[in-house]
DNA sequence: ATTTAGCACTCTCACCACGAGAGTGCAAAA
DNA sequence: TTTTGCACTCTCGTGGTGAGAGTGCTAAAT
């Protein structure tokens, strides 16, 4: 093989065909040969020119042959390259723009808008599609409420962020008066209400520090509850998920072994989620072409995620998996702008 | 073909080597010849003749054979008369009836509870599982809350049947004051705490009768806000699911675009719905083999529920999807079981 | 120095034939 | 009524074959 230096090698006219190809290969799973570019791209050069420099292209490690008499694939590098570098994401039309705003609707709690983007986002890019739920940290105290429920059992209704209900069942020492929970009630509403959730747990515990001193009845019954209550900590992060069985129709996928491998990783959750929170760090759209994610059963798989935000934090995640041959262009913009539109959808609920 | 009475047919010889072949096949979903009845029967019969019963029983409908030089394999009538009459159902072990019990702990919300619930039976049956949530007649008002969100935006949590909890946001007309939405809580509550949802809601439209001649200002801003409160009925009928992966190892799914129609319909929701709730009015388990169960993605499996009771009550239906092929002896008393220990269950919950 | 034409080569895939294996049904014997 | 014997049928795995697609290489053309 003659030396060449890499500018050499990768100039305009591979690019455009090294693109073209990777278009081809996303729009029908074949192999694609030199006879069909030399078709379809205006460079007007013979098929035995298009090998050479598809050879060449195989050579960086760009694509790959299945076999002798196949045409040829991209990599995961090419991948890389084609959706770094080459990728011209197309516009939305705003038919779909307007069907995501009418979906993500702010005036549900914040579960079922989370599924309803999913499911959503699922049916637009024709993949599956998973959505976490906002991290918990943002969370502030609106209001409390004790309810007793039998003896030595209580439940406490937390309401967070103007709508989200949390409620826990918390067993108690002895069993307490109704006059006592109201008492316990009003007192930790107002010293409470409006903080968040992790000041909350420090206060609790710098008070129980405090109460050794001082035994004011009242306030004790009231911070032993409200430790409680709080103790069971975060909520664990969470995801909802739609539209897994897009995947049963993408060839790629029809090994039936790997799909079920593939379903049992997005119930159990703990991949995905891993996965998820990588992206969770830096704004923007983030994909993840097949092994790169570093998980085995992802292999066959690309991921495109966006974080969202509100007031410029990021709550959470959302994205979709396909297979690694999908129509990026197509799906990286559907994927952000649900993201910003799941944000102000978020936003406009306080 | 000669002229021979049912019994004659039918008799208990016959009985046994049908009940072993069912018994064969489903163990390892190969057609079962003459052969290998002749020897693991202990009937001391010749193949030839089992043959001839073979033939017979194809004549009643019990039995088909693929092609003509495979075994023979039961039909949707032949798994009926198996299951019906000459099942005969193993005993749970001791470990199971306890792992059982220890997954359905009552300590935990309705909906975590059914989750559990499926999630235990679908790893106990290897099979996919359903359980409905609990049906809402039942439900009667604990208690009951106002909390202001924004203007004309006011957030009603329900709290019915001791530990679950339902949260609704209405819109108003006007913005109601701290005060006045204290006051209507406190009417509210002391006029329907203990009554049930639907008599709650019968009571309303009296009420909204009754209001146009006694206009007390107070009265009237309650039973408005308690009309939207209750307005959105019930909450739809809906079932949690579990291991449906489970399906995909059997054999006779292998199809991946059945499989897909399967998983599409338990995500659909509706056709399982329907299903399910034919096994609400009557006590006990309630087996749909094939075909019965009348919907076309469900031809290739079978479906075992039984309904859950409280009280003597039935509250809802769970119950498993697996092949045709199931181990129905096995599967029979889980279900029957679970179901069982879930009303019981939900029962210590009061 | 590139690009192209020509050509031999390789690999897949659909198709077909073939034989082994399993199981049947039927007629005649037990 | 049961069994033996036997011809028959159907599936399935194997191997051969040829068409089709695509390649790489060499030599000619630009």
């Amino acid at each position: 093989m003659t030396r060449k230096t890499d500018s050499h090698i990768l100039n305009e006219r591979s690019l455009i065909l090294f693109k073209s190809l990777v278009e081809h290969f996303i729009q029908d799973g074949q192999p694609v040969g030199s006879r069909t570019l030399a078709r379809d791209t205006n460079l007007d050069l013979s098929p035995a020119t298009i090998r050479n420099i598809m050879a060449d292209l195989e050579d960086l490690g760009l694509l790959s042959s299945p076999h002798t008499s196949a045409g040829r694939v991209p990599t995961i590098q090419g991948y890389r390259l084609f959706v770094d570098s080459l990728l011209r994401v197309t516009n939305l039309d705003h038919e779909q723009i307007e069907r995501i705003r009418n979906e993500l609707n702010p005036d549900q709690d914040i579960r079922n808008l989370m599924q309803k983007t999913s499911s959503t986002l699922s049916e637009i890019t024709r993949l599956a599609s998973v959505v976490t739920l906002p991290r918990s940290e943002g969370q502030s105290l609106q209001h409390l409420e004790f309810m007793p429920l039998s003896d030595n059992r209580i439940l406490v209704i937390l309401v967070v962020n103007d709508r989200e209900i949390q409620n826990r069942i918390i067993d108690t020492a002895r069993t307490y008066t109704q006059s006592e929970l109201q008492q316990a009630t009003n007192y930790l509403n107002e010293k409470f209400a409006g903080k968040h959730l992790n000041a909350i747990r420090e206060e609790i515990i710098k008070e129980l520090e405090r109460m050794k001193d001082n035994v004011n009845q009242l306030m004790q019954i009231a911070i032993e509850m409200a430790q409680k209550a709080f103790e069971n900590g975060e909520q664990s992060s969470d995801y909802v998920m739609a539209g897994h069985t897009n995947l049963m129709d993408v060839a790629e996928l029809s090994d039936i072994e790997k799909l079920k491998k593939l379903f049992d990783s997005f119930n159990q959750k703990r991949d995905i989620l891993h996965l998820l929170e990588q992206s969770i760090h830096a704004r923007g759209v983030k994909i993840f072409i097949g092994e790169e994610s570093g998980y085995d059963v992802l292999d066959d798989c690309s991921i495109v995620t966006s974080p969202y935000e509100v007031d410029g934090r990021i709550m959470g995640v959302l994205g979709v998996i396909g297979p690694t041959r999908m129509e990026y262009q197509r799906v990286i913009p559907i994927v952000d702008i649900t993201a910003k539109m799941l944000g102000s959808a978020l936003n406009s609920q306080h």
